[in-house]
DNA sequence: AATTGTGAATTGATTCACAGCT
DNA sequence: AGCTGTGAATCAATTCACAATT
């Protein structure tokens, strides 16, 4: 699987596709053309057909792709197929809210931990089921539990130390909420959201 | 102001330009090099020129930048520069944690409003100074404060939904926080953020 | 001497156009 | 006949290289 030069763009819309195939496969259609996918996809069908035949050839000339072994593919190169944990570190404002929401669970992922400064918090974790331990035992539960992905929310000036020790222990994804670009080995990779930025970025597009 | 062929991307650089300059008027620097700012903010300087001359020309050659004349170009060019009323639609999950979250408000920007099919939902709210309205009190909300940037948590199902009556009511410029390919006027933009979409991309990168 | 501003070159992503299968 | 797979063409963004300016 060439996991390089697949533009980054591409594996966006993989997980795209996967979604859109979800609403397909309860219609119970067997076979799927990428016109009728990249539609509901919002993109253009050549565009569909390029991304996935960075990992292979997977569609029937002349009648489309078999909507099951495209989803197979699809979990199989996002690697959704297997299991994985992830970590919280930062259970402030952001962090608990992030605790909270269901959405990661929704799509097969599961908040197994999170790691705060000061875990006790009064009403931070309320309604949620997560433990939130100390920070000083992170790199040890990474260790122990193999965990390879993480999400940060901390505030700016602490990431790139928090970033730094999750890198060390073996993490080797990182969603950052922190508003601050971090430096990471380059068999890391880094996610950023950065909502503030989002916000800002809007209002340059009202007149 | 040449709003159009300006790159997306070259938009969201200038909004990481400006706070990186934050931290350079902290140290009390008159003057800045691309260079400097842009090593600060993580991009080449000829990325950084060539972001800004797409707005004018703001530089001293041989000089460089000055700091505030810089950060005064920075604001009116985003628009950060006269004050934005944001609504909130959408009080559930994820809803109510953002509007917990502070970092909106460190970076010029206050949830004034927000609107909920239940507003009065349990705990939803506490901590939060924000008032939640009953959703269909929304539209008139829009006209009588002028609002024109929307933050959208809602069901995928029902965001397409909101988004036209926002739209309708006068909003020009939407954060989707919900995973749904949403359809506006061209003279509308939506930003998306998609939590289990930026975690699932990431599961790509771990071997 | 230092540093901007910018056309030209390069690199990257998308779309086209059509050959190749079923 | 219909639809995929893909090299070639186009479009877009980044980087280079250097002339222009203080």
């Amino acid at each position: 699987m060439p996991k390089v030069e697949v533009p980054r763009k591409s594996i966006y819309r993989l997980s795209i596709y996967q979604r859109s195939r979800l609403k397909l496969i309860e219609n119970n259609v067997e076979t799927v053309s990428s016109e009728a996918l990249a539609s509901a996809a919002g993109v253009k069908s050549t565009q569909l057909r390029k991304d996935l035949t960075y990992f292979g050839q997977f569609g029937t000339r002349g009648l489309g792709y078999n909507v099951k072994a495209l989803s197979r593919v699809l979990n199989d190169v996002l690697g959704t197929t297997s299991y994985q944990p992830v970590i919280l570190v930062g259970v402030g404002n952001l962090g608990s809210a992030l605790l909270r929401y269901k959405g990661f669970n929704k799509e097969g992922f599961e908040i197994t931990a999170a790691f705060d400064l000061a875990p006790t918090r009064e009403r931070r974790t309320e309604g949620a089921r997560v433990p939130v331990y100390s920070a000083n035992t992170m790199a040890d539960f990474i260790r122990n539990h193999q965990v390879r992905m993480a999400i940060i929310a901390v505030p700016s000036e602490a990431a790139q130390n928090v970033v730094n020790e999750l890198v060390e222990a073996g993490v080797q994804a990182i969603l950052n909420f922190s508003p601050t670009v971090l430096q990471v080995p380059e068999n890391v990779t880094v996610n950023n959201v950065d909502l503030a930025l989002e916000l800002e970025n809007l209002s340059y597009f009202i007149r």
